[in-house]
RNA sequence: GGAGCGGUAGUUCAGUUGGUUAGAAUACGUGCCUGUCACGCACGGGGUCGCGGGUUCGAGUCCCGUCCGCUCCGCCA
């Protein structure tokens, strides 16, 4: 006897007797006869209970929405004058000869046919809308990306090796998830930001290619796209150039598209230098499917008798931008001119300078801006040329320092480029691009200290230690990340593979040789008996998919997501835990949970 | 830590300048209908308007606080 799915019930079938299990989805009741749709994953089937078989149709009159059933009956086709194309059950339903409630089911929280249902209902009663189609094919997708890159990363002879979930805590990074010990009171294990050191280790042992479908976990503020346990594909390589990593991943990229998506990514990916990057789009991660570009015309305004150009234009870390839009004029209406002002004051811009170019040939007179006044004929036409403006074009301004110029300027011009449709090629054009020659180090104003814009491994691209302590703030690392749609989906690095200059990297990042010792004295260690070469990278599984599936946030590739305080509305995580389990843990309080 | 938006029936939402008994759709229940598929028709049940306080003769509506959800800034080496 064979079973089958409802969703796999054929025209082949036809007139065979079958057995379906499934959900009830809807049940119609029409002129004495009992249509019931049932579903499973793979769709619906319409079965039909005739009165003429008494002891089932009865048994039919109790089915409701979400009873678990199972049942045999005759494949038929539909009767004539009956069958139409665009029905969501098919040509071909079941007369139901026996049924077997395998389950009952309350009323559902919320309908399965109903797209619109608030994201916490739906995440309190997960494993219901787990069963809606759309769910059922992101995390189908997400099994077959995952499937596919262990295929790749196989075939290229990599090993799947395992690392501690209990592990260290780290000083730097972000902040840990801590788990105390019961055998060693007051201590903790902190679980994994990344398996970092540990694939690290795995090269100083050898294990020349490795990979994991690794979980991380992360305890800070949430995001569409982060949640505080997230999953990462992690590479790590002995004896390839940054070259050679950054080739097998494209290649595996390249691979995961082509099958997953019947997208081809390009032979080559374009590389551009993170100063590039900044320069142009004002961001690390630009999306190139987005034609609009920032322009530096601090040389243009240097000496304009306007103080927020000029003063920020005389200011070695300043910058003083232009973002043009093509036909702005028309297409940006005064409240969206407001509205992109409001817009970058959340990245810290005091306002938006903008000039709209009604007619070049007229000069000044062809411009409407409320700062053409303050800006000399000499830095008009620069601005117009460098530019590239034409006629019904907006130009809009930034003058500050050069992080808040970038990150203004580069927001906008993802908003303004979704917002009027410049974004080329809609849900299915694919632009990657790596972001290569990161600097090694940020100088952080507050801390008063160096950090490590990638993170304290990533090797510098002089190995000379005493070169990099004499500038440090102008040291590249052999640091990449892949940028997909404007979306981080990875970064990796050339690791220091000498522990001179880790040691090194460390004190200029603030870490003195005691704490050195304590938090990474295995790894100093480890690096002095013959560390080879190494170097490798992580890819953000969770992003990858949501990219794929055209998802808006991670939560959608994720069965079991938290919300944006970090809570399971499922399970209630976190919670309170009993005063024996904390005593055990030699826990004396808990703050605000109440022991139960 | 901060900004914005939201919270009204199981669900999705409406609710006017503060004014009678808070509505619709859908879901749910009962009945009718001989092939329906967003079936249709009739009737019915269903509400601590997130929570607490305040203003007022009177609060879903105004004010303060608070909790929750979402987006973003900070943060995420």
């Amino acid at each position: 006897m064979r079973s089958h799915y409802c969703g796999q019930v054929t025209d082949a079938l036809a007139g065979q007797t079958v057995h379906v299990c499934g959900w009830v989805h809807r049940r119609r009741d029409h002129g004495g006869v009992i249509f019931v749709d049932l579903r499973d994953r793979e769709g619906l089937l319409q079965v039909v209970f005739d009165p003429d078989t008494p002891a089932v149709f009865a048994q039919a009159e109790k089915l409701r929405s979400e009873f678990v059933v199972k049942l045999s009956g005759k494949v038929r086709p539909r009767p004539a004058g009956t069958v139409n194309a665009n029905l969501p059950t098919g040509k071909i339903e079941v007369l139901c000869t026996a049924l077997e409630v395998l389950n009952r089911a309350e009323t559902p929280p919320f309908q399965l046919d109903d797209d619109s249902v608030g994201e916490d209902t739906r995440l309190k009663y997960r494993y219901v809308d787990l069963r809606r189609p759309e769910m059922q094919k992101n995390l189908r997708l997400r099994h077959d990306v995952i499937r596919r890159i262990r295929n790749t990363m196989d075939g290229l002879g990599f090993i799947d090796v395992e690392t501690p979930i209990l592990t260290k805590a780290t000083p730097e990074g972000a902040r840990d998830y801590l788990v105390p010990s019961r055998t060693h009171p007051g201590s903790f294990f902190a679980l994994p930001q990344s398996p970092q050191l540990f694939k690290q280790l795995l090269m100083m042992g050898g294990l020349d290619r490795y990979y994991q479908i690794a979980r991380c976990f992360r305890d800070e503020d949430l995001r569409a796209d982060r949640q505080p346990e997230f999953t990462q594909l992690d590479v790590e390589t002995s004896f390839l150039s940054q070259k050679e990593v950054m080739a097998i991943i494209e290649t595996m990229l390249r691979e995961l598209f082509r099958d997953v998506m019947k997208v081809d990514l390009g032979d080559t990916f374009p590389q551009m230098t993170y100063a590039d990057a900044m320069a142009k789009y004002g961001s690390d991660k630009p999306d190139l499917r987005n034609p609009l570009v920032l322009v530096e015309v601090k040389d243009l305004v240097a000496d304009v008798d306007f103080k927020v150009f000029a003063t920020p234009a005389k200011d070695p870390k300043s910058r003083v931008a232009a973002l043009r839009i093509p036909g702005g004029r028309e297409k940006l209406s005064r409240g969206q001119i407001d509205a992109a002002t409001e817009f970058v004051k959340q990245y810290g811009a005091k306002g938006l300078a903008y000039i709209v170019v009604n007619d070049k040939a007229k000069g000044r007179e062809g411009l409407q801006s409320p700062i053409v006044k303050n800006l000399h004929d000499r830095a008009l036409t620069g601005i117009l040329e460098r530019t590239g403006a034409q006629d019904g074009d907006v130009i809009f301004f930034g003058a500050d320092s050069f992080k808040v110029v970038s990150d203004a300027l580069g927001a906008l011009r993802i908003k303004l480029g979704a917002d009027l449709g410049l974004t080329q090629g809609g849900p299915n054009s694919w632009k990657a691009l790596w972001v290569i020659d990161w600097p090694m180090f940020d100088w952080d104003e507050e801390g008063k200290r160096w950090m490590a814009l990638h993170h304290p491994f990533t090797s510098p691209v002089d190995l000379d230690p005493a070169a990099l302590e004499s500038k440090p703030g102008e040291a590249l690392s052999q640091g990449y990340d892949i940028v997909l749609n404007g979306v981080e989906i990875g970064g990796g690095s050339v690791r220091i593979h000498h522990s001179e200059l880790q040691q090194t990297v460390f004190k200029l990042l603030g870490i003195d040789p005691e704490e050195q010792q304590q938090k990474f004295g295995f790894l100093l260690e480890a690096l002095r008996f013959g560390a080879p070469p190494h170097g490798g990278i992580a890819l953000g599984i969770d992003r990858m998919v949501m990219l794929m599936a055209g998802a808006n946030s991670i939560r959608e590739v994720i069965a079991f997501p938290k919300t944006q305080t970090a809570h399971d509305p499922l399970t209630d995580a976190p919670g309170p835990v009993s005063a024996h389990q904390l005593k055990e843990l030699s826990i004396r309080t808990a703050l605000s949970g109440k022991p139960t």
